[in-house]
DNA sequence: GTTGCATATGCGCCCAGTTGCATATAGTCT
DNA sequence: AGACTATATGCAACTGGGCGCATATGCAAC
């Protein structure tokens, strides 16, 4: 399990409440691993109890207090541990790509492309500015800087790649036989 | 969940037993929604109380008895509104861009490129074969075949950008300063 | 004054995929 | 005779993610 690892990864950069790490779920981390924040909360509880992360509670003017986790040094051995191991590869996993295997409704079909090609450009648009905003000069990079740029490439060309593909099914697919 | 309608999609195209629906899942449509046979029985069985396939019992010689599943005109009409219903954009999720993200160790994470650009590279060989096999001349492609096909383009693509990520990955992290 | 929003934390159930195990037939290989 | 492989079907327990729901503080807007 992943999530863990991507908690432990989160809060070794800078402490966070669960609400803080949903957040940064939402924006930047969960770009490689989304989580709600019940999910968060209910895993973080968990790692408290294994002794990776450790919790204070601070009050804050005019908000709910918070519980600010941080990462132990049971965690960071963890983490070191989770890194060394290989990690396998994740299958592909596609309702869309079994859609267009099956072929029933060319109509849906399109659609379908066309919306995920959209959805895609949205994505692709909030790694860009990522990129622009925080590797402005990814040739200086190094070290856990270049870690996090090289795994925003991956989102990049990924998405980009799922953009290339709905273009090559709507080429295919519009003005051709129906079903 | 899809794992029902990917199952009706293969026995639309051809009626199947369990065993024979598990190798097609390793074989071909598998790679669009991998699924284990114990997954196929359970949900086979959970398809015919739907009504959605039905089975005959086949004696073989020198082989065990085979239940054989069809699909029947309540599972066509299933498939047909699962076709016409939108899917949603798979998020990616990746343990791999995780670590990445969290930069423990550079070794270990030179060491996954590697092994993970030549799973990607069997996994492209294998989808070029098929579409050698099965598809020589896509231009001529309508309907179903078509269909096929450009899922399968889909699975190079993702491969393709795979390896291209793996190499830009090795690119920058070879003989570059460590952790 | 109440509706709505941001902050903040969590419980409980379900669903689907993973892993391990079990069992049976029949042929081949050593 | 015993081991291994291919064919064939399945149950049980576990795990982790998804979804719905609940609750509390405090501010701003209407």
């Amino acid at each position: 399990m992943a999530l863990e690892h991507a908690i432990l990864v989160s809060l070794g950069e800078r402490a966070a409440s669960g609400y803080d790490l949903a957040r940064r779920f939402d924006a930047s981390i969960g770009f490689f691993w989304p989580a709600s924040h019940q999910q968060i909360y209910r895993v973080l509880a968990r790692m408290q109890e294994s002794g990776w992360v450790s919790s204070t509670v601070e009050s804050q003017a005019g908000k709910p207090d918070k519980k600010v986790y941080a990462i132990t040094e049971s965690g960071e051995v963890e983490l070191d541990r989770w890194a060394a191991e290989p990690t396998d590869r994740e299958a592909l996993r596609s309702d869309f790509a079994v859609k267009l295997r099956g072929f029933r409704d060319r109509d849906a079909i399109i659609a379908d492309a066309v919306a995920r090609k959209t959805a895609h450009e949205q994505r692709l648009k909030q790694y860009e500015e990522s990129q622009a905003r925080f590797y402005p000069a990814p040739a200086a990079l190094t070290g856990k800087e270049l870690g996090s740029w090289l795994a925003l490439r991956g989102g990049i060309g990924a998405e980009l790649q799922g953009i290339a593909w709905c273009e090559e099914i709507l080429t295919h697919l519009e003005g051709r036989g129906s079903r």
